[in-house]
DNA sequence: AATGAATGAGGTTTCATTCAT
DNA sequence: GATGAATGAAACCTCATTCAT
């Protein structure tokens, strides 16, 4: 039996939706129904395309996850220097931050919190992702350029974990944070002045953080 | 009408119980009588004691905060330089952890989500939670420790979200992270290692991290 | 086994409470926490004085048909002329709802709505206080009074429907109504001229109202 | 968003079976599963229809008040005496009480306690359908034929109210009042009898009462 | 007698999901 | 493909009633 064939562009209508729901009401704080209307759509309609609640917040991890892998891909590819690829990828997550910050707060907040989130596959998944920022991390200390003391998954943890949480404050508090007062670049350029130089070995001589591509 | 007199270790059972259910199902996973169940109790006595399944998480969330801003006093007090206060903090919060898992888990991951979360006064309380860190930064800063390129609310940020981030790999996957393999001491370490670091100014002239007292 | 013996004007406290509560928020729409309030006292203790809240209901109409049966035989020995006694029943309703309309409102709209208001016993009780009224217009009619072709239940349902109605607009509308415009005084008057004169034969050679006494 | 096109078929369905629920067990006793097991349709479709169950009662209250509404400007215009207005107004309550007696009691027994009921909206509705016989009694007099000395609204009190009482002791005690021992005509014939005779001045000479078209 | 903590049946309402059209 | 009427499980919460103190 062959798939059906379904309209894609449809079925990204819905998973936009979806996040921008999602964001807006939290995953279980919304209805089916609320994500049809933002779709323009019928509910049943929803239904053609995914066949839970469930499986829209799933698509929209993996998808996105999957997306995330790719860049990271490209970033190995197209620059040498670990802290350049660093830099690169806080830019990267800063900026997709910007064109849909939606996406970035439920992949932080709601996809956690799904049961189904935790399935093995799922979760070799979001280690894979995490690795990303270790596995640049691990060359950079392989080259001398980052002090072997510190565990690369801890590093990405940090990374993405400082990352995360001034996000999250934009997302939570859109009006009256302090980070508003600092430019998404700011933000960008601090994390990586700390994260970069807190990594750096402390008899590195003089090496600078190189500059921006 | 006086305020009824109400056991207070029964409120306290309840609270017990509900950041464990929390924990485990999730705030909107789970039923008021899963509380109830976990604290060997009928479900409608937890009525007496809170008006609503909001006011639960919200007191879980207001009592923690105050405990650990009454903690950060006192590390302001009992310590001297902010280096050994941002120490001091940092091993609070894993400590803490150590201690309840269950009750960050849920700090982090479900009173975020919560509508009433947003009201002015839980947005103050947890602004002023947020500006512990940062003031400890920023004293840093004046006595010429910390880098003045840094936004103390911005290192605080990345404070916060390096330890929830790491916190967050044991909380969902307890069986087979990467942080496992290190010990909880040995992540705060790293964490003040590359945050302290991070922070140095560029011209400090062998200042080293200060030992734990 | 003896009764055992209940402060008896404790009783009388929690019926006082129970009308009260009963009139403002409607038998079903009030706790029986509502009425200990009122009575000052816990609510346990309702239940030492009534097996339910549903015999506090039928206590209040029980004693309080009797007390309306009581008078009715008062008024019958006080009284000779029909008319003089349908006055008099008119305005001790009248009265009686000037004293506590709480009261009067429990007994029409509340009390009718209980399952077990129809019951035998209470359905027996009921007739019979209708039947006050029925018998004096009867009594009437074999003194060529009134006219015998009028049933006497009816005139009886008219009279007690029309003092009901009538004092449904006070309880309901105190505000507003046109009742307000009249005084009760008036209304007693109105309604028995009505029902007096409408009551009376066609042939009646100029038997006037009979004065009140 | 346009209002959803809702079957009108099935909402009348679902008002149908609410009367008759609720003047079978009451308002506050019945479930709304007891209604949909009557409308034989699966309890969560009342809630496309209706948005609570006070609002089904509302509506019942509202839409069949409208009718009555109708049937007194239709009664003004096809009738010129307002004694024959009057004896139309009241057989046609009987009629409907005939027709369906459990709507006549919804409206007499749950209505009133509802607390929407007292909102401006609603009360202003109801005082319209108790003008209605108001206002014939009020043209009566200004063409002679009723006294001036009764008020036109207690005039109306006592029709409603007499026709409500006859009407509530078929609705409650049906197997054995002494209603059933006078058909419902004569119960009409009786109460316009009394009424009418009741509200003709004593000058009045010789006006029978008119005939019925 | 008096209290009010504790219980849990049962209510209203929501909403994911199905399915006839 | 598309719709939205229909379903009913399941949630939150209330409150009459019991009972230990």
């Amino acid at each position: 039996m062959a798939e059906p064939k379904l309209n894609l562009s449809k079925r990204n209508l819905i998973l936009k939706a979806a996040v921008k729901v999602f964001a807006q009401q939290g995953y279980s704080g919304c209805r089916v129904a609320d994500i049809a209307e933002e779709a323009g759509i019928a509910y049943g309609l929803i239904y053609r395309y995914f066949p839970s609640k469930d499986d829209l917040l799933i698509a929209i991890f993996q998808e996105n996850t999957q997306v995330y892998l790719k860049k990271i891909e490209q970033i190995n590819r197209d620059y040498f220097d670990p802290r350049d690829k660093l830099r690169c990828l806080v830019q990267y997550i800063f900026d997709n931050f910007q064109k849909s910050p939606d996406l970035v707060k439920v992949m932080t907040m709601d996809i956690p919190m799904l049961n189904r989130f935790h399935d093995e596959e799922n979760q070799k998944l979001y280690e894979l992702s995490l690795e990303g920022a270790a596995e640049i991390v691990r060359e950079g200390q392989q080259m001398g350029l980052f002090s072997k003391k510190i565990t690369p998954i801890m590093a990405s943890y940090m990374l993405n974990g400082s990352v995360e949480m001034a996000i999250r404050q934009y997302v939570f508090r859109p009006q009256r944070n302090a980070l508003n007062e600092i430019s998404i670049k700011e933000a960008t350029d601090q994390i990586l002045e700390v994260i970069i130089k807190g990594l750096t070995p402390a008899d590195s001589k003089g090496l600078k953080v190189a500059p921006r591509p």
